[in-house]
DNA sequence: GTCTATAGCTGGATAGAC
DNA sequence: GTCTATCCAGCTATAGAC
């Protein structure tokens, strides 16, 4: 039985509304969410939200509080892969598959608008997504090196347009449709060296 | 002096509601911009929105439905080009510019999330993109036929890439910066037959 | 800790004067 | 046609019982 305080249970309480307020969300938006709808989904009475919550916003930043740690896991995983590009689509990759999931459009677009009006969401998005941005940024450069990526370009503003590209595939995702191949397409096309069947003027 | 219903007088009314409105649910959202918020900022009351607009989102409709014959033109005017590429580069500088307005992100962000909502707008919407979509695809089509695309390519899923990365191009507009350099450097690349510097098995 | 009940407020849409 | 005034639904957040 134990006394107050069951770290775990409320760990768990916690996590059911932050999951079952993402579908609402994603849905419906935030704005036409109750607080009362996603304590009904998450099968607990609305006060119970804000005893777990400050307020509606808190737990619209929870669901995004979760995507740091793993932002950074995927960096470090391909930052010291020997081909950068290889790297680079690979990263691509393991993001877009989550592109797939049907809510995905809805998530994206509301995370865009609360991010205007919540300085606190913002902040958590800003560095999520400047992880991502420094992880491509270093492997593009290191492209650069090997002689892989065109030289003209410049390694942060690409690694700004790979992530333009995948906002744009997770606006317009489909889920009976795999973007990777496209993207894989797009994206090792971009970087690439011209063509140059002729050799260059040097 | 005239009398009642001056057609001239009503469409500069209408017209005034919805430009003040276009602004407002960029920047607050839909659900966040009140009636009488509009109203203020078309200088007349919010009981004459509610003449002019049978409600909230008929208001919200209006604003895309000037875009349907805006695309149409913009179609025909690039339709029979002779360098199909170059039709499609000028046909996505053309859509591009508008991307540079601070107001995009803020109105594609809307425009998704209430195209989900009501039925009559995603209608307005499907149309609008549809048109372009046609046109894309069928200047692909002769960009196969001439030999200047990729005829791995397919034509419909080809010009929905397109359309995916200038939506990508939208949601991360920044008004400091002109997306048309590296959106063209994407799309021909993308577009082009792959580099075969050793000429192909045939 | 979790519930029920509700205070307090906002905003869409309408009624009716002018 | 345009305004002011207002009705009423629905929401966030809190109070207090258990």
């Amino acid at each position: 039985m134990a006394r107050t305080a069951d770290p775990e249970r409320a760990a768990a309480r916690r996590e059911a509304i932050v999951q079952a307020a993402a579908a609402l969300f994603a849905e419906r938006g935030f704005e036409s969410t109750s607080a009362a709808e996603i304590a009904k989904a998450a099968g607990l009475s609305s006060g119970s939200v804000f005893y777990y919550f400050a307020d509606k916003r808190a737990v619209f930043r929870a669901i995004f509080e979760r995507d740091l740690p793993t932002s950074r896991e995927l960096v470090d995983r391909h930052a010291a892969g020997e081909d950068p590009v290889a790297s680079i689509l690979a990263m691509v990759d393991a993001v877009a598959v989550e592109a797939m999931d049907p809510l995905a459009p809805g998530i994206l677009v509301e995370v865009v608008r609360q991010a205007g009006k919540d300085p606190e969401l913002a902040q958590v998005i800003t560095e999520t997504t400047a992880v991502l941005h420094e992880g491509f940024a270093a492997l593009i450069a290191r492209g650069i090196d090997t002689g892989a990526i065109d030289p003209a370009l410049d390694p942060r503003e690409t690694a700004q347009w790979i992530q333009v590209v995948i906002d744009g595939a997770f606006l317009n995702s489909d889920p009976d449709r795999d973007p990777r191949p496209m993207l894989r397409r797009m994206i090792t096309r971009f970087l690439s060296r011209p063509c140059d069947p002729a050799g260059d003027h040097a």
